[in-house]
DNA sequence: AATATCACG
DNA sequence: ACGTACGTGATATTT
């Protein structure tokens, strides 16, 4: 029989180090989990390293009185944990109850000594035990046999710092008991034991390493030293031994104890599966068996149907004809169509599985008459990456109402998927597998084909189904939130937009961008060898790590900012050290090219479609907390254009022979939504009369006249008002403009005075915010904010700044979002070869067909200035060019 | 997989 | 006393 193995939980500490070693999370419902999480990662990595046999966790219960009594007051004053690692106690227990795990909370006593008592007597029968706990007061309890264990959690990562008596003895020169009497004597501000006054660590330890206990101390008050130690003593020793008292842990409470029930048996059960799933713990979930993982209770009972061979397909096929609403998903592998989901009611589904008596292009064939027809309306979860898929079929797809995907995300923005086991979670309330769950991942990743054939049927059934019940659970919420408008005329008209843009891309003259690297490679090459030798010495350069060395250790240059694991190295810190060391400016510029070369010229390379020549990036429209889209595979929406050297890159992308590119920005539409949204008279004026914005506030901030106004000054009232946008903070403006934080402060105090209505406005989103949890655009897009309810100032701080920022990103996000699908069409219904190629924000790219330069330029710039009407004009600057570098 | 840096609006 | 702008994505280096 192996040996036993015993490992005792301090619950209450360990949550209090889970909780502050991570940040603060919350699943979909907005229960906080992050102690939890923390407490099991902790908990599952000293399973493994001590192979433990049996666990106990204990926990403080909160007894009506305390065990010493008279002097509660020393511990009664502790404070109280934050309310968001409070409400997570509870859960903790749960999950423990779950796993078998024994939970200890006795009236009367403490956490530290039922461990105490328990660690003892396991100790009488021989058996290890390690103590967890992230409190240093436990040390007292260590043995030969009984060890304490301390996690420590540091960049993310958790070590455990082991600790037996022997151990003790070397880090504080004193045995664990005669900790006790050390505690006693030097006191605890955090566990609120006083100690003597005057008697520090190294007093103590002094002490107590001669004399080994405070009462033999006291016996030879007269000698010890220094004589400010004797003193105290003689007068505190009252204190000193109550201190010692209450420092001690009680290792013989009476509590019954039976090996037996802390035996570890099927921790990883179905219990706790299903706790671990509401709890959103989706690496933990892997830790479970396959059988575990297939037991859970769907509460949905569906109907599920293998469709294998084209009868069954006709038959099904026929009967979706007379159907008014059909859920559909396509598997796909590899670009291998592995199947395709289908459902027409909440009961049933079927999984159409493509085999060699049914190949992909005859289901596709099949169910394309489902598609194409426009009395039947069909909801599916990603339709942009359909519409990629029907072009391949020749399928025109008509009436497909709802897409999930984009369903989830407009129903709140904020989370970072929305796969089927997200949704499946949020809207229907079930556990499901998660497509990582089923096929695993890294290299142990199975194809679907490897999948027995009963659990893929059962899971690409559901998948249909999901979308089915979802779809009507969103629509219902989508309308109680009043984003009628904002899904059905917005997010879903816009998803056919992006795919147009995804499908015709953008041309790139390679041969140039091959010229623009090698141009990059020969002047990277030159500073490469002048820091070599400025340095005396051939390093990596790139990395930080190295360039630190350097910088810092071996020039011996003043360290302006630390990053959490070394010396900072980034271009601000630089730019104050540029007049210290020639390097500094030969080393900014070459991470500037190196940065345009990887990223920019060799990035972009690959990316090139050898049969079109063009860049074919995706849009995604899921990511953004406030509506915004963005663009990846290659991001294309941060293409350089501040410095000269990277706008060079713009040249690379070009028209089709023929066409020319047409584009079109917003004039400060962020500044124009603050003068609309705040109804500020001043600046409402001053747009009506187009006033130059940043001049204007330059006047108001720095009380001069407006033609006397500096282009500094400008720059400056420019940088304050994006700070206004931002929700400025007078640190990060000082540091922006060079300026003391107190100056600063006086310019958002002078801005405020004289825009009063932008502060009364900026005020109300955070009063809006805070009250309701969330903020809102002028379309109704809607961005819950969690941040506000945090007790953490920065985490709060942020809230507030996302509360101000979020009405003002989002609506231009919204605004832009209409003007494009307004374009699109327009190109479209006046029969245009001119394509919707780019959007940047607040910008947008056409490839104009010659003829049709004038007719575009006009639609463009009509569709994005009357996009809606606000209290002041939306302007668009409109340019046209022969590359996307000429229309600036 | 995490960190540092830097490109854009 | 807290430690700072809002929103993204790609790359290279290091763990």
């Amino acid at each position: 029989m192996s040996e036993e193995k015993v490992i005792l939980i301090d619950g209450n500490s360990i949550m209090n180090r889970a909780f502050y070693g991570l940040p603060l999370l919350s699943t979909a419902d907005g229960l906080y989990t992050n102690a939890v999480l923390g407490f099991l990662n902790i908990l599952f990595k000293v399973i493994k390293e001590e192979e433990a046999t049996h666990i106990g966790v204990a926990f403080d219960l909160k007894a009506p009185t305390f065990r010493h009594e008279k002097y509660s007051e020393y511990k009664g004053n502790r404070k109280g944990m934050p309310d968001e690692l409070r409400v997570q106690m509870p859960i903790i227990k749960d999950v423990l109850q779950s796993m078998n795990i024994n939970i200890y909370e006795i009236e009367g006593y403490e956490a530290d000594d039922v461990l105490g008592t328990l660690a003892h007597k396991c100790e009488k029968t021989g058996i290890n035990v390690t103590v967890l706990s992230g409190d240093r007061d436990l040390l007292q309890l260590a043995t030969k046999k009984v060890k304490i264990s301390i996690p420590k959690t540091k960049q993310g990562k958790t070590t455990i710092e082991n600790y037996y008596d022997e151990d003790v003895v070397a880090l504080y020169g004193v045995t664990p008991i005669e900790f006790i009497d050390l505690k006693g004597l030097m006191g605890d501000s955090s566990d609120n034991i006083p100690g003597v006054p005057g008697i520090g660590e190294k007093t103590a330890i002094k002490i107590i390493s001669n004399y080994h206990s405070i009462e033999e101390a006291y016996e030879n008050v007269d000698q010890l030293k220094p004589p400010r130690a004797s003193k105290n003593l003689k007068e505190y020793y009252d204190l000193a031994i109550l201190s010692k008292e209450l420092a001690t842990i009680c290792t013989t409470c009476d509590i019954e104890f039976d090996l037996q029930d802390i035996k570890i048996d099927n921790i990883f059960n179905e219990d706790a599966y299903k706790i671990f799933k509401k709890l959103e713990f989706k690496r933990l979930l892997e830790k479970f068996d396959v059988d575990v993982q297939n037991d859970e209770d769907n509460k949905l009972t569906i109907d599920k149907h293998l469709i294998s061979n084209k009868e069954e397909l006709k038959v099904l096929i026929n009967n979706l004809t007379n159907e008014k609403l059909v859920s559909y998903y396509f598997i796909i592998e590899e670009n291998n169509i592995i199947g395709l989901s289908i459902a027409y009611n909440e009961d049933e589904s079927y999984f159409v599985k493509c085999n060699s008596e049914l190949d992909s292009s005859e289901v596709m064939s099949m169910f394309k008459i489902i598609l194409e027809d426009s009395n039947i309306a069909k909801v599916t979860h990603d339709l942009k990456d359909d519409l990629h898929l029907f072009k391949k079929y020749n399928i025109i797809s008509k009436n497909i109402i709802f897409d999930t995907f984009v369903g989830g995300y407009t129903i709140n923005p904020t989370k970072d998927t929305y796969n089927f086991d997200d949704i499946a979670n949020e809207f229907i309330g079930i556990t499901f597998k998660s497509k990582e769950e089923l096929l695993g991942k890294g290299r142990n990743r199975k194809s679907y084909l490897m999948i027995d054939e009963n659990e893929l049927v059962d899971y690409c059934s559901m998948l249909s189904s999901i979308i089915y019940i979802s779809y009507k659970k969103m629509d219902i919420i989508i309308r109680e939130l009043n984003m009628y408008d904002l899904f059905y005329e917005m997010e879903m008209p816009l998803i056919h937009v992006l795919y147009d843009m995804e499908d015709y891309g953008i041309k790139v003259d390679s041969t140039m961008l091959h010229d623009y690297s090698d141009k990059l490679s020969k002047i990277i090459d030159l500073l490469q060898a002048e820091i070599y030798e400025l340095a005396s010495e051939e390093f990596n350069i790139n990395s930080p790590k190295q360039l630190g060395v350097i910088l810092f250790e071996k020039l011996k240059l003043p360290i302006i900012k630390k990053t959490k694991t070394g010396y900072s190295t980034a271009a601000d810190v630089l730019d104050k050290l540029k007049k210290e060391h020639p390097i500094i400016d030969k080393i900014s510029e070459y991470r500037q090219l190196t940065k345009l070369k990887s990223t920019y010229a060799d990035g972009l390379f690959d990316y090139i479609n050898k049969d079109d020549s063009r860049i074919h990036s995706t849009f995604k429209q899921t990511i953004t907390s406030t509506g915004r889209i963005s663009s990846t595979e290659p991001n294309l929406q941060n293409i350089p254009i501040r410095m000269a050297i990277g706008r060079e890159i713009r040249k690379v992308f070009v028209p089709e022979e023929d066409y020319v590119f047409i584009d079109a920005d917003y004039s400060q539409i962020e500044l124009r939504l603050l003068a609309h949204l705040s109804e500020d008279e001043t600046l409402i004026d001053a747009y009506n009369n187009n006033q130059d914005i940043h001049r204007l506030t330059a006047s108001q901030v720095f009380h001069i006249p407006f033609d006397e106004v500096t282009n500094i000054q400008r720059s400056n009232a420019k940088a304050v008002n994006f700070g206004i946008v931002y929700g400025i903070g007078a640190f990060s403006l000082s540091g922006d403009l060079h300026i003391s934080r107190k100056e600063a402060q006086e310019y958002i105090d002078n801005y405020f005075r004289r825009y009063p209505s932008v502060k009364i406005y900026l005020d109300n989103c955070i009063r809006y915010a805070k009250d309701r949890g969330y903020s809102l655009t002028m379309f109704n897009r809607r961005r819950p904010i969690k941040e506000l309810q945090s007790s953490n100032f920065m985490q709060r701080s942020f809230g507030e700044r996302v509360a101000m920022n979020t009405p003002i990103q989002g609506s231009a996000a919204d605004i832009i979002k209409i003007a494009m699908i307004n374009v699109n069409n327009r190109l479209k219904q006046e029969n245009l070869k001119s394509k919707l190629i780019l959007q940047v924000h607040d910008e947008l790219l056409i490839e104009a067909h010659k003829d049709e330069v004038e007719q575009v330029k006009t639609l463009l710039v009509e569709e994005m200035e009357n996009a809606v009407k606000l209290s002041v004009r939306l302007e668009a600057d409109m340019n046209m060019g022969m590359t996307w570098y000429d229309t600036k």
